[in-house]
Parts: C-alpha cells; sequence; structure tokens
DNA sequence: CTATAATGCAACTTGTCGGTTGCCTATTTG
DNA sequence: CAAATAGGCAACCGACAAGTTGCATTATAG
C-alpha cells in the first residue's frame, strides 16, 4: 500500500472522524457509521470506500448489513512511516553536531 | 493545526517526496527541491505552499533565494495523533478481553 | 550597470472530490 | 407474502486541486 494513499485517506475531516469512532466502537454497521455526520448515506458511503482502498477499514458483508472495523496493521503502517522520517531527521541532526563539536578531525 | 490537514498535506507522492528529501538535506532552495519531480517548478511550488499551509516546512527568504526547511514538530504532531488511535483501539481491546475471561463478574 | 538566476503572481485548463438525488436489490420481520 | 430495513449503483453538479504558461520582480555576478 501506498503510503501517501493512506495519509490521503486520513486527510479529510469525515474520514477522520469514522476513524475514530471505529477505534472506540468494535464494528459498526454502513449505516451506524454513516449517521450524525451532516451528509448522505451515499455520501459516507464514498469516503468509507476511500478508507476501504486504503485498506484503513474491512468491509464484511453480514445477511442484510455490512460491518465495518478498522484495519490497525494499515494505521501502524502509517506511524511507522513517520517514525522513519523522524529517524531520519535526527540522524542528520546528530551528524551535523558531531561535526559542529569535533572541529578539525584531524587530531584531539 | 488540524490533523485532517496535515495528513491530506502528507497524502500526496510528490510533496511526500519532497518531505523525504528535507529529512536528507537540512535544508535546500526551492528550486533545488523543485527540480526532478517531472513537473514544472511553478507546480512543485504549489505543493510546497501546501506543506508550508500544513506548517510542516517553513519557508525562509534570504536573499534572492528561499530556504525551505522541514518542522519536525508537525511531523511529531500527527504521529502521536495516530498512536493515540492506536492506543485507544489497544484499550478498547483490553477491556473485551477482560469481560470475556472474567464471564459474570458476580462471583470469583 | 546589465545579464541572469531565483522566485513571485495571475489566469487558465483539466480532472478529481465531495456531495446529492433517484432508483434498484436483497434480507429481515411480522 | 408484504412491509420495512440496509445497502448498492449510476448520473449529475459545483468546487477545488494539480498542473501549465506567461510575465513581472528582485538580487547577485561580471
Amino acid at each position: 500500500m501506498e503510503a501517501a494513499t493512506v495519509f490521503r485517506a486520513l486527510g479529510d475531516p469525515v474520514r477522520l472522524q469514522m476513524v475514530q469512532r471505529l477505534t472506540g466502537n468494535r464494528s459498526c454497521t454502513i449505516g451506524a457509521l454513516s449517521g450524525g455526520l451532516g451528509i448522505t448515506r451515499q455520501g459516507a458511503r464514498k469516503h468509507l470506500q476511500v478508507l476501504a482502498d486504503a485498506e484503513l477499514v474491512v468491509l464484511e458483508p453480514k445477511g442484510r448489513d455490512v460491518l465495518v472495523h478498522l484495519d490497525p496493521r494499515t494505521l501502524e503502517l502509517a506511524m511507522r512511516f513517520i517514525a522513519d522520517l523522524e529517524r531520519k531527521w535526527e540522524a542528520r541532526l546528530d551528524a551535523l553536531r558531531e561535526f559542529v563539536e569535533e572541529p578539525p578531525p584531524i587530531e584531539g
């Protein structure tokens, strides 16, 4: 999964709210998840599809309705991506610091 | 800063690449950062503005050119946001587990 | 001082996004 | 079986995003 796709999916207040709801409720039906968002069920459904395409969420048809549950692995993936960026940045800082603290690495 | 704004800014391959470049190079000029992306300088500049609006990046005019440097605090903010989601999710799991392991909390 | 290098600003085009409406399908439930 | 419930599919619209082009501005180099 492309990191950008995941971030893009998270980059909308409605979708972010959906994800937040899902971290609290183990799983919901589409209808339940779509209520109280100020948009139509169909509108909400589209957002849900974006989350599903980014694999942030899994849709499991169950009889008449569809259960939605979070896929925490993708969330973890996104987090690790940022952590790696920070790590690389820190490394860069450290390298610079070392260079500054030892002006000429010729002798102590 | 809205979390959704930050994620949205990260949700594009070009912008993500820019951020990655910046974690390696302490700071670049706009021109340097805009090269080799397969788009115009002006196109790149727009992406850069999105990153700046999300406070992922700071633009510092310096004589004839503009230095771009990363703001790791916003990156950290985004990471923490996801970490909190995961924490909430884990808590939910734990609560469920406890409930299952102690079927009726009436007596041992 | 002039040329050029680095950037800014604005207009415009094209495609995608967020959202809606209307209608169809399938599963419960009474 | 009939009614209600949960959802799917497709067309449509307005707004915005991505990207371009053209030209103006400012600072450094010769």
